[in-house]
DNA sequence: AAGAAAACTGGACCTCGGTCCGTTTAGGAT
DNA sequence: ATCCTAAACGGACCGAGGTCCAGTTTTCTT
């Protein structure tokens, strides 16, 4: 959605097809039924390098996910992996797409806190609580999917995750530049940032938590939990 | 200092120099006399990449700058940039270096607001605007010099920083937990984020400065300012 | 069923970051 | 002045990400 723009600008005549990837369809909410229906090979194979890709995780870490690698062990052509995913990164985002799909169907519509019925601030709360856990189960994933900085911000499930928190800081406090305070909320809950708390700093993740709900706290001029 | 450790120990009989690099010196107060001293044509090299450096970001922007291109244009082989700067990140931190150094001097010892002699609360403030603005200036070398993220943090600028603003936040609220509370500011100025904002949503800075000063009231309980 | 267009495939190829190691050189000691 | 050694040098080399395009397969149309 950023690159489609220039890449069918750049082959005007020829196959025109291109603009392959992945549609990593995250805001629309419950299970889009319209799969964007691959063909028949196309989706066999994306399913086994999906698979190949999980399997040398398993075996050799994250490090281990070479492009050659996966393709290799998924009896696939190099140039198909890149058509499907577009690069590594997609590759390793797709890999997320899971738990992240999981994650946003939970705060969207699940059972409150997380899901609605629940008082926004404590949606917010464990909304936190929820990223905190699941970046500290999946940390080195993140950190490898972790695109060039320049399009962190613009992946579909960060976006997602920005709109949600937007919206519950709006209930909160509707005159604040709440844009920005969810930006600053998030960034709390960076994969690098809790990476380098916990394993190089050594703290436990119940004081991020505590950091989290403090900062709630702070933000929304609310009280502490409890 | 984080890798000087099994670098030198994979090497036991061998040239056992190694562990080269560029210190970047920085934690030091003032400017440290005791430069490394490198070797007269060592050093005469150096000034000759960082100079070829910074007319290939000029020529070609920062993408211009590939390893070897450096190395050409500054008329020395491939290997004496990589043994300088260990890596692409490095020269480019090398490049940043000295703004660095400056913002550092400024809020150690520089004049009040940022420097001592002003209440905590607004040195914090200026010092959020100033890194604002400093990083709005040098983005494009910024986001290119972005380490990999896990090493974003361990950074001795970005540590410098971090220390800086604990330090400050505890003379304002001595109670909480003030390292999670400065690193949850300075996500707030993480050149990626500025990025996006400025870049990709097309807000105007003076919208991220009133954002930074409404964040510092809110996480200090402070009042906002004027 | 046949034909054509669209989509997919695979691997040769390119670039660039990073490593290695045999050679050269600076500069202190004698 | 000479020697000696640690330091610096440079460029061949390697691996991985990413591009390209000629050939193949699927699916749609008639």
């Amino acid at each position: 959605m950023l690159y489609a723009g220039f890449m069918s600008a750049t082959l005007p005549p020829f196959p025109k097809s291109q603009e392959p990837f992945d549609p990593p369809r995250l805001l629309e909410v419950g299970s889009a039924p319209d799969e964007p229906c691959l063909r028949a090979d196309a989706a066999r194979n994306r399913a086994r390098l999906l698979e190949a890709a999980t399997r040398l995780i398993a075996e050799h870490g994250v490090a281990g996910v070479t492009m050659e690698a996966v393709a290799a062990a998924a009896g696939v052509g190099k140039g198909t992996v890149f058509r499907r995913f577009g690069d590594r990164t997609g590759l390793l985002m797709a890999l997320l797409d899971h738990s992240a799909h999981t994650l946003q169907a939970d705060f969207l519509g699940g059972p409150p806190p997380l899901g609605p019925g629940a008082p926004a601030v404590d949606r917010l709360r464990a909304l936190g609580v929820a990223v905190l856990y699941r970046s500290a189960e999946q940390l080195d994933l993140l950190l490898a999917a972790q695109a060039e900085p320049t399009r962190r911000h613009s992946h579909p499930s960060t976006r997602a995750l920005h709109m949600h928190t937007t919206m519950l800081l709006r209930q909160i406090v509707p005159d604040a530049d709440c844009d920005l305070l969810a930006q600053t909320l998030l960034g709390y809950l960076d994969p690098a940032l809790i990476h380098h708390l916990t394993r190089q700093c050594g703290m436990p993740l119940e004081r991020l938590e505590a950091g989290w709900n403090d900062l709630v706290a702070r933000v929304t001029g609310t009280d502490a939990p409890h």
